[in-house]
DNA sequence: TTCCTTTATCACGATATAGTGATATATTAT
DNA sequence: ATAATATATCACTATATCGTGATAAAGGAA
């Protein structure tokens, strides 16, 4: 259908999507793990965390409190994996990647605790205050 | 490039560009011709046509007054076929691409006149604002 | 030149989207 | 029950985008 091809394009239209994207096809994320990656607050990690779960792009699987996303496993929509295969076929070298892959492996690293997500949120904000 | 790849799904992300890449990919058209399939007027078939020139979807080439589109055939942009490829691959039952091609082949049979595109745009308008 | 055409671009209004803070829900621990 | 936590959703603002009419640029015919 015209309407899903259209719905996953603009699911990838963002920058922050593709990269939550990109960063699921290594190992599956929590929402407290990407807003530490990402640096942006909880609703807006969550929100389009929705956008991409309704293209069928990525599916949720809820552990107690956490919610974990991955890519989907659904074969549905035949054509997100050609898109999926477009983003994995991205060379390594590109900056915000990379930069993205180390922020991975130190949040792999610490693994999942508690984070408290309203007072990482004031983090990030502070954060990125600073970086002007 | 990560930003090339989201220049292109943020191109395809809106359904009359989409439509407009199908029709390409049969032959190329010319603005007032798009106007005629797509009803819409010119300076928004225009607009839609720069944004995906701007993302090497297509390319232009001018003849006298008229301004002839078709897909790119620059390999600039490698994943640029990918995404020609999934368009390609659409079952050819869509409603909206079998609507489109009825059009089309209308609009090939006439072949290139001078079609008067202000006085098109009004009978355009007209028409939208008899279906409601 | 003057007129008619096609196309690109500008300015505008209506709508859509991104990011945020506050709030509601649900789970777990005490 | 109460407290602390993670997540989803709502309401809001700022920004971006779609479609349009008017205008500008450029080619072709009289």
């Amino acid at each position: 259908m015209l309407k899903d091809i259209i719905k996953t394009s603009k699911a990838l239209s963002d920058e922050t999507r593709v990269r939550i994207v990109i960063l699921l096809m290594r190992n599956e994320l929590c929402v407290c793990q990407l807003m530490e990656i990402l640096g942006m607050g909880q609703s807006t990690v969550s929100k389009h965390l929705g956008i991409l779960r309704n293209a069928g792009l990525i599916e949720v699987e809820k552990r107690g409190t956490w919610s974990f996303y991955g890519l989907s496993r659904d074969k549905a929509n035949k054509h997100n994996l050609d898109f999926i295969r477009i983003l994995s076929s991205l060379p390594k070298n590109d900056p915000f990647i990379q930069n993205d892959e180390k922020k991975l492996i130190k949040v792999n690293k610490r693994g999942i605790t508690f984070c408290n997500t309203i007072e990482l949120g004031r983090r990030i904000r502070e954060r990125s205050n600073h970086a002007g």
